[in-house]
RNA sequence: GCCCGAGUGGUGAAAUUGGUAGACACAACAGACUUAAAAUCUGUCGCUGAGUAAUCGGCGUACCGGUUCAAUUCCGGUCUCGGGCACCA
């Protein structure tokens, strides 16, 4: 993934790349041709933020930081392609993603619509839910409003079916990714049905759960939806309680896990089934816009439809029951949720049917009666891309009086965005420029006003990867040729966080791109390497206004008990308390990054990228601490002093023949298994860590073979430079040096990934494991192609075994070749 | 609240397909070298019991339970921590 520009690299970043660059390294031996390409998602709230607080363009800003992270990039020593740079807040590159909108806008993939939004009512601005802190604007301390705006919209769910299906062949993405957008999409069978009122008008809902309608006691409206408007009339208290309703910010999390509220309209609608009066409730917890806007209650089997009920005293109607549980209404149990061995009761005609029977009689019933039928909906949304923002890409739209809204036309693209701007955190920029919006409608030459919403930043990021083929290319978002040879990309990494959007939109947009006849293929990644998070302990202090000023773990001290749990923190400037937070991934809005630059100033980049391998595998999390980045660099001088201290004795030809002591071919074995292990870890499963011990290993095991002679010599020049070329894809630049002491006038670049000698690996003499009852009780050296039988032998008169047989006789012996002999007693 | 992960010594971790728990490091301690320190090298290093010792035994992978000859690994449940939840990227 390329970086957001936010100043500094952090540890993440490095992770990040160093990961990529090992893995390029390593296919470049193997023989690949590989492009490392980087990149700037340059657009982006931060830079807003920053700007005003600094008094400073945001372009400006992001320039300034792409190039002190540039040069960052460069002192870490990865070997990207900087001919294929890309910034996606410069208008060669932009230009084409507005020429994408305004196809899809033709095309009807785009389309017009109000959503719901964070609304500031004191700076008169709409807030991204990261600036909503308990319900209230960061910078003016409001109480944020949900308020509907006019969006653009890609219908991303016209590909659900096709994003859940192509999972399927995504072999190399991690499981939990593939599952956590499974969920996401959340493709749901159920039935869509409606409640009849008044005169001949319907209340629709949707549910999965239709063989519970009997026992509806309620219904529940949002407070937008028309039903709650309409009672509202005339109901002062109802409306109160509806324009209460609207406080509060839009984040699912902070809906979901607020304090259940409603009221009831008074009005009452019909089940299509009974035809009994059910009464229409608000309920806070409902959400206009997602589905229906409204939502049947059957308290007794729904665990957030029961507290509703029970603390509003609404009825509780058992309507499924498990055989051998007994129904209750006083406490939730689990089983009233239960689809798998639930059976209708107090359901008439559908009493004894189970969840499928039932939901197909029961959707049978109200298709007959013109009230509902079956139908497949899906959790996922359309894709709002609007932000009424200033730093980021233009929406290519002209509104026009008589002609509605326009698409820009090719030869009027792009859309610059100007970039001497500094917003003032009050309503969106672009919105004060006459200069940018006034315009001519392309269509019929009248006074037009250009759109002034800027597109959400996942846009740009949706596409990068495909721009890398042909970065340069002003004829088109992409060369098709350049696409065909390129795409899609082997080996993708990625933060664990973006498991789901990023790397959704991705997947969506090359869908997008594919049927533009952009791209082949119907997926961008083939394979995806998640890695974990980095991170750090959060440290803050309250400001006023209750809000929270983070402060960097490296100005703070922490004081530990003996067992290092943490006690207190002081600021190191004052030496007075500070308040520690929780441990969570570096970021620029909790200052707890942790800046690359002193390691690499003071131990290399080697030792750097080296210790950042080292400390864990690349897909699990990792807690910082530069803490060992010492026994790195010891590391890397032992190896520098074996080369050096072999070399100094004269430099010999790799071993190829020759009669080899115990301990000379003892060495080899363990060589050439290392070779085919850390290839294996390189090229399969990606653990680099346990790559780099198995070095150690080699090197410790060198270090203790202290034979002279011209073979035993030829073995230790053997070691040295398989260990150097096994080391180079994480350490090159000391490889390289190493290599020329080891090979003058030979270069590692021109050297291939070592290969493991078959010869070397042939052992006469295994060691097996000697367990009575499961526990290990001693060893067994046996020849490598003993049969079973006299394995079983061998272990029952094993000295250990006796002892514990105490003259009885064995039960069983269990025999797993090559690894352990199991005797049961 | 919902979805996805993780939890192993003082610390980072290893054990790859159910088969030797703690490889490789960090820290600590002891020793060698040194006038001294740093650096370097060597050794000890999960908890616990017995033994002068060599050694022998018990317990131990968040917690409770299950499957198995054998569980860090599989299954059920609980707790804690982390990520995501659609306008942070």
């Amino acid at each position: 993934m390329f970086p957001y520009p936010s100043g500094k690299l952090h540890m993440g970043h490095v992770r990040n790349y160093t990961i990529g660059d090992v893995l390029s390294r390593y296919h470049q031996m193997k023989g690949y041709n590989v492009m490392q390409p980087m990149g700037w998602d340059a657009f982006g709230l931060p830079a807003e933020n920053a700007a005003m607080a600094n008094n400073v363009p945001p372009a400006a800003w992001t320039y300034s930081n792409i190039e002190y992270m540039k040069q960052q990039l460069k002192s870490l020593g990865l070997g990207v392609d900087w001919s294929r740079e890309v910034s996606t807040c410069k208008p060669d590159y932009y230009r084409w993603e507005q020429w994408l909108f305004t196809r899809l806008f033709k095309k009807g993939v785009i389309y017009k619509k109000t959503a719901v939004v964070n609304w500031d009512p004191v700076d008169n601005t709409v807030l991204a839910n990261e600036q909503v802190i308990d319900g209230r604007g960061w910078r003016s301390g409001a109480i944020v409003e949900k308020r509907d705006i006019p969006m653009y919209f890609f219908r991303i769910t016209q590909y659900a079916d096709e994003l859940l299906q192509d999972l399927d062949t995504l072999s190399g993405w991690p499981e939990q990714v593939k599952t956590m957008q499974a969920n996401w999409i959340g493709k749901s069978y159920g039935v869509r049905f409606a409640f009849p009122y008044g005169k001949d008008e319907k209340l629709w809902v949707y549910t999965t759960r239709a063989d519970t309608i009997m026992g509806v006691t309620f219904v529940a409206v949002a407070a937008e939806h028309p039903l709650a408007t309409q009672a509202a009339q005339g109901n002062a208290k109802l409306a109160a309680f509806i324009e209460e309703c609207k406080q509060g910010g839009v984040a699912e999390a902070d809906i979901a896990t607020m304090e259940k509220k409603g009221m009831d309209t008074g009005i009452k609608v019909s089940h299509p089934l009974t035809g009994e009066q059910v009464p229409v409730w608000v309920g806070n917890y409902v959400l206009m816009g997602y589905g229906e806007g409204a939502v049947m209650a059957v308290p007794a089997h729904d665990e957030r439809d029961f507290g509703f009920a029970k603390k509003y005293n609404l009825p509780i109607k058992q309507s499924i029951a498990v055989k051998d549980q007994n129904f209750s209404d006083t406490a939730w149990q689990e089983w009233y949720a239960d689809k798998e061995n639930g059976v209708c009761v107090n359901s008439g005609k559908y009493d004894g049917l189970n969840l499928e029977k039932a939901v197909d009689a029961i959707a049978a019933d109200l298709n007959a009666k013109g009230l509902g039928e079956k139908k497949v909906q899906f959790r996922l949304r359309d894709w709002g891309i609007s932000r009424q923002r200033y730093w980021g890409c233009p929406i290519p739209i002209i509104h026009c009086p008589t002609c509605g809204d326009v698409a820009v036309p090719d030869d009027q693209l792009p859309v610059k965005l100007p970039e001497n701007v500094v917003p003032d955190g009050a309503g969106s920029p672009l919105a004060k420029m006459p200069e940018f919006y006034e315009c001519t409608c392309p269509q019929c030459g009248g006074k037009a006003r250009r759109e002034t919403d800027t597109m959400d930043t996942f846009v740009e990021s949706s596409w990068y990867y495909a721009r890398y083929a042909s970065p340069q290319c002003n004829t088109g978002m992409v060369d098709k040729a350049a696409a065909q040879k390129w795409l899609p990309v082997d080996q993708y990494i990625g933060g664990i966080e973006h498991a789901i959007l990023h790397l959704l939109y991705a997947r969506f947009f090359h869908k997008l791109m594919r049927d533009e006849g952009l791209v082949q293929g119907n997926e961008p990644f083939v394979n995806l390497l998640t890695q974990g998070m980095v991170v750090a302990p959060t440290f803050y202090r309250d400001g006023e206004g209750g809000k929270k000023l983070w402060i960097n773990p490296a100005d703070v001290d922490v004081e530990v008990d003996a067992k290092a749990r943490p006690l207190g923190a002081k600021l190191k400037a004052d030496g007075l308390p500070v308040i520690i937070g929780g441990t969570e991934k570096m970021s620029k809005s909790k200052n707890n990054g942790v800046d690359p630059q002193a390691i690499i100033d003071a131990y290399g980049a080697d030792t750097a990228r080296l210790f950042m391998m080292f400390a864990a595998p690349p897909d699990q999390q990792l807690e910082w601490s530069d803490t060992g980045v010492e026994g790195s660099f010891r590391f890397l001088k032992r190896v520098w002093k074996a080369v050096h201290d072999h070399v100094e004795k004269g430099i010999v030809t790799a071993y190829s023949n020759g009669e080899l002591s115990a301990n000379a071919k003892a060495l080899r074995l363990q060589l050439h298994q290392t070779i085919q292990k850390i290839d294996d870890d390189y090229g399969r499963r990606k653990t680099f860590n346990t790559a780099i011990a198995a070095v150690m290993e080699l090197l410790n095991s060198l270090g203790k073979f202290d034979e002279d002679g011209a073979v035993a010599r030829s073995v230790a020049q053997e070691v040295l430079e398989n260990a150097v070329l096994l080391l180079s894809p994480i350490a090159p630049h000391i490889a390289d040096a190493l290599w020329r002491e080891l090979r003058p006038g030979s270069k590692l670049v021109d050297q291939s990934f070592p290969k493991a000698d078959p010869a070397a690996l042939v052992q006469n003499e295994i060691e097996l494991m000697i367990q009575v009852n499961g526990k290990l009780r001693g060893s067994l050296l046996v020849a490598k192609d003993t049969d079973k039988a006299a394995l079983e032998q061998l272990a029952l008169a094993h000295e250990a075994v006796v002892k514990h047989l105490a003259g009885g006789t064995a039960k069983k012996v269990v025999v797993v070749p090559g690894r352990l002999i199991n005797v049961v007693i």
